[in-house]
DNA sequence: AATGAATGAGATTTCATTCAT
DNA sequence: CATGAATGAAATCTCATTCAT
């Protein structure tokens, strides 16, 4: 869950010509691109960080706009993947459904406040201007998969006779937006972490008006 | 109610040191740092598009900086005015309050997808790392008081007997949160235009969780 | 004739604002792209030379280009100038006017054979493939004039029953081609300074070939 | 003839070290340096061209430099080939000598004309400057040659009684730059083609004048 | 002999900011 | 008060060249 993984050690030790340069890059990239945003982050800072010179970085990525593509990708992916562990962990055939939604809206509003999952909101909302590629690329990379997956289950419970949902991808919708409805104010649009007991109360209060509205 | 007014002719004409410099100089700054962002939008440009020259814009405003948080200041308040007007339309007396309740989803949401609204978010959230205050600044200009407003009355209709509310200021948030649950991924973060019809139906969708959710 | 010319005194001196750094600039740039040819004389070294800062070549000609262009205009046009005088002098009235052909065809050599047009033909054979158009610029600027020049006076000598030239501008073509014929080698194709006894005699042995052609 | 020949199926295959990668490098910096010149032909771009690794370029050549002026060694010796083919085709003791003479100053005229000796002349003349032998390297492979066989043909037509030439030498310079007087024009100085018709004509103008000035 | 990967040095260009008028 | 002109600093990107394999 760490925003920057430390490269994994590789079995077989390359002495020269090692490919794990790339992901030392690209995992310089990931932090100076989160704090900075992708103006004030030089390829120069990120060159220095990864501990590569600039020009290897060009030769890997070609252009700044390239790096940071790939670098948004990657965190997309991993924060996608969070999430989907999240909800693919929710146990809708249980009596204790009741419960098992409470966490999955803990789940999400922890992998919401993520440092990984905020930096790249910061990032994208940032450039989305500049190219409006970037919101359809991560749509379909995260926030489309995560919102498929949540409907689907809400109308497991549905089915299940536990909710009355009648669109179900509405109702996910819905839901995420109840379980983060407090964190914008309480981590000052992520700025502040937030305290983890703060988190959940606020993710629980946002499941208790979901339940309110859609528990049969 | 234009994002970024003309400058209206002054009534009393000086021969130079004419003070409506400094709105032509907020008004083209809002409409570079609306479209470009801090960093891309360059003071000279903004110089050009004001009419003015550079050393104009440091004499009154001393700072890129200092213009960047003027020029948010000003479209926070003009938010905020905007916002405060659909709320204090809310009448909470009649017995046609759910529909003044779905008019007001409207508004709020018909304020969120402004060009003026969303160019005031991707610049906080492009740049509140940077500069933290910011989002104090503005929850304070705007989002603050909007809940207050909001707040206050989802207490009258409460104590009114219509509503069930225990936490007005978490309602008040959920209320905003579940009429914008859908206009992410409607306006592409905030790339497309929503047509009017489907914002005044996500609006109603929201709205109508929410009564699911409070209503007596 | 000087290739740089150093700026001329104004009559009326500015302490700040001079406008005089664009002619220093320029003086720089035909030096430098006089030496090093438009590559590799960079923008840096010029600034350097002209004692200004990069920025200011810049804001004068935008890019390094144009700087480049408008160099070899003014080389051109001094060159032109030069040249023009040289025809201008000739008298075809008088009964000594193959001693006055015999002095312009050394003229015509000696312009040929300064710096200034040495470095403006390399810099035009060598950008020409790049930039085509340079070629219509200087033949315009430079080369045209001259041969209209020449081919005016021939006529005239011509007419008055000295030479036998049915084409003029062809001609024109032929007495400068004679006149270099031996100077590419014995500049070794501009590397080497000519002594000016043999550059007078290579000029006097075209002239005479040329006489020998075309003299009634 | 064609000026970068592609590389000849090479009979015996060895399965590595083949020398005639020489020949490819060879060949496509010919072409690169011949359109771009050399700083702006990179040593990858040939590289790619000739289908083989950058190292391989440095362990035949060293240098870009010394493959630059191998590059030159090249199209001169390919120029000078065609040139003396040219001259040796010259029959002076035949009575059509003077056909013959136009017929070589037509040749001489298409072989400048080539794109062979065209980009020859482009990258001597920018890179002289810089490195002066290379002048002398070509004079001594290309030009002297030509000049030496033309003016010996010269002689030769002289003792026959055919021309009146004191120095044939100078003769056979001024023979060239007649015949080429008009191209520069014609060509704008290289970068246009000129139809063949046309370069005849100036050929034989050229040649016209050469003889009104030494024909017996 | 040949190569993929890496790099130090340097290229052009832009920007926020300040003088002197 | 307003400005044209100037600049130090830093940005992205390219290039000739060299290792280790």
């Amino acid at each position: 869950m760490s925003v920057v993984p430390t490269a994994v050690a590789e079995p077989e030790e390359h002495l020269y010509g090692r490919p794990d340069k790339r992901r030392s890059i690209l995992d310089a990239a990931a932090q100076m691109f989160g704090e900075l945003g992708f103006e004030r982050a030089s390829v120069d800072a990120i060159a220095l960080k990864a501990g590569v010179s600039k020009p290897t970085i060009y030769s890997h990525f070609g252009t700044k706009e390239r790096l940071f593509r790939e670098s948004l990708g990657e965190s997309a992916a991993r924060l996608n993947r969070d999430l989907m562990a999240a909800i693919d962990g929710l146990d809708v055939t249980t009596r204790t459904w009741r419960a098992a939604l409470h966490a999955l809206g803990e789940s999400l509003v922890a992998c919401h406040q993520s440092e990984c999952s905020q930096s790249l909101q910061r990032q994208i909302v940032a450039e989305v201007k500049r190219d409006p590629e970037l919101s359809t690329a991560i749509s379909e990379r995260a926030s489309g998969p995560l919102l498929d997956a949540l409907a689907t289950k809400l109308a497991r419970l549905s089915e299940a006779g536990h909710l009355r949902v009648k669109d179900p991808e509405l109702a996910a919708k819905q839901l995420i937006a109840l379980t983060n409805a407090e964190m914008v104010e309480l981590s000052a649009m992520g700025t502040r972490r937030v305290a983890a007991d703060d988190a959940r109360r606020a993710a629980r209060a946002g499941v208790d008006a979901f339940l309110a509205a859609y528990a049969r």
